[in-house]
RNA sequence: GUGGUUGUGGCGAAGUGGUUAACGCACCGGAUUGUGGCUCCGGCAUUCGUGGGUUCAAGUCCCAUCAUCCACCCCA
């Protein structure tokens, strides 16, 4: 049996690859636009890096990381997501000690290992931003603005922003106790994965999809309702920030994290119509994990945004250019000589900057017509034995089945013209 | 990790126990010697994901296995 790709990848073909080449720089000029910078870190790290930024207790890395042991015995993982690695090269490279804050962006390829499904792959691609070095309000508005103004940009509509607080560690720990005592007495009545979660994450009970889950939870105390002083005016001007950026977004108090290192403002973005996994964009504060990973004190917010599921999202709206690239001219040669002669044709063409080919297999005249009018040519260029010998080449327009003869030593200059006016 | 779905040529898709496995698209070739896009003609699966089993007989039934897709979980 042949070898197939590993569970849960993809090979882009010619077609898709034009697709994500428009997302990749619509992208870029984005991040250009709000002054980010792009970042590119290996694609392994040490696992302790994610062990200790991701959380031990996250499913990331208790159940969905591609680790292993080097040849030197050392303890290795497949990235699973962007923000520790950023932060592992703020500290490493000592970007604190450039201007604060540092905005970085990065784009590229991520490892987990679970079932495939819609909008889930093993290996999947992540745009990330990530600004360090700032822990003003107007640094999150402007990360969600990034957002918001990129799916603008993309033409998506339909969307769904919501923000949340989540708080600091403190109200953080508050607002667990508060849950835990409020969810105490009818804990028996959630459902089997709530009841689980009763002990490791809590607030996750509060966006169960479980209807009777939902009932019990009505009335529980949310993240919003402990915030201490600072975190809840710090969340306050988020929100007038965002009202100022024109992005259309909706508290949510049940919005919930599932990574460990998030901290205040909390913020997804989901499009309905792409499946169950609906959400495109999601981040947030951590201003905890830079000094977690061994780094100093540093504030940072940042988020990721899956490149498969925008691209589903544009997809399933038609946001996506039509777009094959066009052959200007097919070259036809007949005949060996022919052969070599239009070959040097074509590559003074080429150095011109026109898309030309030529037949590769020294096929008869008319399959080659053929293959020219299938790739969408606007002329063939005909050489054969008898244009060799008086020493022209027919130009022949596809769209409008007419030729002209014009001396081989006068072709390029032509077709250069007839290129330069877009005919 | 759990549940379900599907698996016939490059793609789409008939076929639900009985001789040589429809059809469409794509591809290749031809319709007077060197002129395409339309049309016509011809070619293109010793084989039905793989391995077993039942049967006189299996793509069609059974078992196993692999893969796929979807959902849960979780996340982007």
């Amino acid at each position: 049996m042949a070898i197939q790709r590993p569970k849960g990848t993809q090979d882009l073909l010619p077609g898709a690859v034009e697709q994500w080449q428009y997302l990749e720089e619509t992208i870029r000029s984005v991040c250009r636009e709000y002054g980010y910078e792009e970042i590119r870190t290996p694609i392994f790290e040490a696992t302790e890096l994610f062990q200790r930024g991701v959380g031990q207790t996250t499913d990331i890395v208790q159940k969905e990381m591609y680790t292993f042991l080097d040849k030197g015995d050392r303890s290795m993982t497949l990235r699973p997501e962007g923000t520790a690695s950023v932060c592992r090269a703020y500290v490493e490279n000592k970007l604190h000690g450039q201007p604060q804050p540092v905005k970085l962006y990065y784009m590229g390829p991520m490892f987990r290992y679970e079932r495939p499904q819609s909008g889930r792959f093993r290996q999947f691609h992540q745009f990330g931003v990530e600004v360090l070095g700032a822990d003003q309000p107007l640094v999150d508005a402007e990360v969600i603005s990034l957002v918001w103004n990129l799916y603008q940009r993309l033409g998506l509509t339909k969307l769904e922003v919501h923000v949340n607080s989540v708080g600091c560690p403190v109200c953080r720990a508050k607002h667990r106790e508060q849950l835990q005592e409020f969810l105490a007495l009818r804990r028996n009545e959630l459902c089997d994965d709530c009841r689980d979660r009763f002990e490791t994450n809590p607030l996750r009970i509060l966006d169960c999809k479980n209807q009777s889950c939902q009932t019990i939870t009505k009335g529980a105390p949310t993240t919003l309702d402990t915030l201490c002083e600072n975190c809840k005016t710090h969340f306050e001007k988020v929100q007038d920030l965002l009202e100022e950026a024109g992005v259309v977004y909706r508290v949510d108090s049940r919005l919930v994290r599932g990574i460990d290192y998030y901290t205040k403002t909390a913020f997804e973005v989901m499009v309905e119509e792409i499946g169950a996994q609906s959400a495109i964009c999601g981040g947030g504060r951590y201003d905890g994990l830079v000094e977690e990973i061994g780094g100093p004190p540093t504030p940072g917010i940042g988020f990721a945004m899956g490149i498969e599921r925008v691209l589903t999202a544009l997809q399933v709206q038609h946001k996506l250019p039509e777009g094959k690239p066009r052959l200007y001219a097919m070259l036809i040669a007949l005949g060996e000589k022919a052969q070599s002669k239009g070959f040097s044709l074509l590559s003074a063409l080429r150095v011109q900057g026109m898309p030309v080919s030529m037949d590769l297999q020294g096929r008869n005249l008319k399959a080659q017509l053929k293959a020219a009018n299938r790739q969408g040519a606007h002329y063939a260029l005909i050489l054969g034995e008898e244009e060799l010998e008086r020493n022209v080449v027919l130009i022949r327009d596809l769209t409008l089945g007419e030729q002209t003869e014009v001396p081989l030593a006068e072709a390029v200059e032509t077709l250069n013209e007839k290129y330069r006016r877009g005919v």
